[in-house]
DNA sequence: GGTGAAAGTCAACATTTTTTTCCAAAAAAA
DNA sequence: TTTTTTTGGAAAAAAATGTTGACTTTCACC
């Protein structure tokens, strides 16, 4: 972290703005936030911060930073769980296997953990039979989010996550599939999936 | 590598303000906990250490302190090279920007970089826009697997390889482009995909 | 295609922090 | 004693941080 604290402090910032709000904060939000009159400064900041790899953005683009990887340099070593699969509860592989998982592909606010993933339940968001998925451990989703559920305590499955008068849909991105729709109380939520990996 | 004891409190210090604080600590800062008068002090302690190899800094920039030793076990920083589009040349995204990856979605053979994915022309392989592959850098590939081609020295794609009868087809995983077909004396293999990742 | 608001770019300038370099000297170790 | 390590004091040099204000680009809308 080769950064001086005014710049950990924006940069603090500006990940907590995109995490909370899916999108960059203008120049003048972060000058707002930091009671800046000016926004030179913020953009100096943005051009160290670049420079030194932490960030990138389009030139005379809105909203266009992107954190990179380095930014959150550290790693964690996550549980890999087991194997999910459409309609049966998560097999465990072995007990104390773990994944070292850089942070730039965590959730910042949860646990989170590591699935195979089985079967091609999810196929059509190019998530394939034997892809790795990281799940932040959570019991509610924003609809249309990725989620693991358990299904009457029995069945733990990969879907899409659509509530709809008063019931849940449960919807494999694959045609050949049907949904699953389900009174509330027989579905909890275990975790919503931020990110695939995959080796050849 | 020896170290004195006061070589040993200034590294352990400094250790731990960068695990507390997220940033290193300026000489001054330094100074004050060890109540030195001069910034002298901190500042031949420094050397030492950077000449031992204990830390490394970046003349005249401030806060600039990296620890040597952490280099955390099982991860690689990859070089991210920036974008890979079909028929566009690799767009340089920065050139220190770096990414931790997990060895086991590396090769053990070759280097390795990472590319960030532009367009959908590997979409039926489910490598979508915005994916990051991780390259191995060779030259030569088996018929079949996913690689990074130089065409004419000119434009760099990400495509399927497949020679034949004295040529090479690339083909993109997706049905509404075409194949590019072309003497092998005008393409240069840069490297085959060795996994993908993608935060949501 | 024109227009205007929103957002980003950037030079000039001032201030504060931080690093680097002098010249020395005490303290500890060999 | 001789050498190495450690600390002082001061000042130059460079980087970091901000302000003001003018200019450009992008984009939605007429």
């Amino acid at each position: 972290m080769k950064l001086t604290q005014r710049q950990k402090e924006i940069l603090d910032f500006i990940t907590e703005f995109i995490d909370g709000n899916g999108y960059s904060p203008s120049m003048e939000e972060i000058a707002g936030h930091f009671k800046f009159a000016s926004l030179n400064a913020v953009y100096k900041h943005l051009e160290a911060l670049s420079s030194r790899g932490y960030l990138r953005r389009d030139a005379n683009r809105a909203r266009s930073i992107e954190l990179s990887a380095g930014a959150t340099a550290g790693v964690q070593n996550l549980p890999l769980f087991g194997y999910v699969a459409a309609g049966h509860p998560i097999e465990a592989i072995s007990n104390s296997e773990t994944m070292p998982i850089p942070e730039f592909f965590l959730s910042r606010r949860n646990d989170c953990y590591v699935l195979k993933v089985k079967g091609d339940s999810m196929i059509e968001d190019h998530i394939q039979d034997g892809d790795y998925v990281v799940v932040e451990s959570r019991t509610a989703a924003v609809p249309g989010e990725t989620v693991v559920a358990l299904i009457d305590n029995e069945n733990v499955t990969l879907k899409k996550y659509y509530p709809e008068n008063g019931r849940i849909r449960l919807q494999p991105a694959n045609a050949t599939l049907a949904p699953i729709v389900v009174e509330p109380q027989r579905v909890k939520l275990q975790g919503v999936v931020v990110s695939v990996m995959r080796k050849y």
